[in-house]
DNA sequence: CGCTGTAATGGACGTTGTTCAATTCTTCAC
DNA sequence: GTGAAGAATTGAACAACGTCCATTACAGCG
């Protein structure tokens, strides 16, 4: 069959990927599947494949969702909070990998083939996230060591990730951890005063 | 066909694991297949399931298996450990799963569905894993703080990891980060040095 | 009306996990 | 020996997956 709707390719292409989205948040990342998404949409699984060239092209694309949303949220609790900023981002951080927990644990789970570099605009998303979390860790430092902010701000993403990680697989629960989220608020603190000095 | 080799149903669950080990170590989690592993062994496929029951219950296997290598290297590095024997934890958790990406990798790509809890033979091993480490934590920890050990274990434990994963996923490499093992291993320090007051 | 290019299809292919009736071999009783 | 019992092993069959691509349907234009 030939055309048969309205849709430009780029509305075409927000369908799907919100459509996937949805599956994906359903699902989870080993039960999604790109033909469960033409499903939903009533369009065919050749369509995807016209649009996104690839499984893995989608994916990206579902992916790059998750962090616009991700980036959003995190904006948003920011604008929000009062005192700690960086307390408070690592709760946000918490608080979205709980809410989403397949699409957050799906930006994990999938990778592109060894040797394949992600592509400069779903690198971009991770960036922006980033470059929020630097601006907080520097905005938390004594303006004389404000130049360790992006090292320290990376390093502290790696915690706050370990221990949320941990939360939503089962092995701080296998471990009798009982509160990962002020673990990881107790570990960035340190590391914040002990670079303050 | 029937009976064909004098393999008791032991020695050949070990064979099984052993040629799913390697096959995993060098496809990679997503490219792993019961039948590539079968074709390896010269059995079929059909074996694999009287043996194992279920993708899931051979996976399960595997990764204990990794769990058990990574036990012993641990146990190794930590007896010819000079000095600070935390650092030298958290180096060989490094080059561990640096010399073993794609199995240490399935340890975390791989779930059993919502719901199903782990057996109790794969959480024992990683029992013994965190083991280790909280003997360490122990050790490091002045007498009259040793309480906190467990807690601050469990939350170093994830600290070391979301270093680690980042390490091995390309997420430090795209935000610039040079020196994962050392960010980890200043992270450890100040949260001990923090514990210790 | 016909031409051209885009949008969309869905059958075909190879591969996967999974099942299970059928088959082969071992063992042991008689 | 012989045959029955039991355990081990097989591989065809099934549904679902990602992928490809020749084919079709339509819109717009001359």
């Amino acid at each position: 069959m030939g055309r048969r709707s309205d849709h430009t390719r780029e509305e075409l292409a927000e369908l799907i990927v919100a459509a996937g989205h949805a599956h994906l948040a359903e699902a989870g990342f080993a039960r999604f599947s790109a033909r469960e998404v033409a499903k939903r949409i009533g369009y065919s699984i050749g369509t995807l494949y016209n649009v996104f060239g690839s499984y893995d092209g989608l994916m990206l694309a579902i992916n790059g969702r998750t962090l616009d949303l991700w980036h959003t949220e995190l904006a948003a609790r920011l604008d929000e909070a009062p005192g700690d900023r960086l307390t408070a981002a690592i709760g946000a951080y918490f608080d979205f990998a709980l809410a989403n927990r397949h699409a957050w644990t799906a930006l994990y789970d999938f990778r592109l083939p060894e040797g394949t570099p992600l592509p400069p605009f779903y690198a971009e998303k991770v960036a922006a996230i980033t470059g929020l979390v630097v601006a907080e860790v520097a905005a938390a430092l004594p303006p004389a060591r404000r130049a360790r902010a992006p090292d320290l701000a990376r390093s502290l993403l790696a915690t706050v990730h370990g221990h949320c990680f941990f939360a939503l697989n089962g092995t701080f629960a296998l471990l009798g951890e009982s509160d990962p989220l002020a673990a990881a608020q107790a570990r960035v603190r340190e590391a914040v005063a002990a670079a303050a000095q």
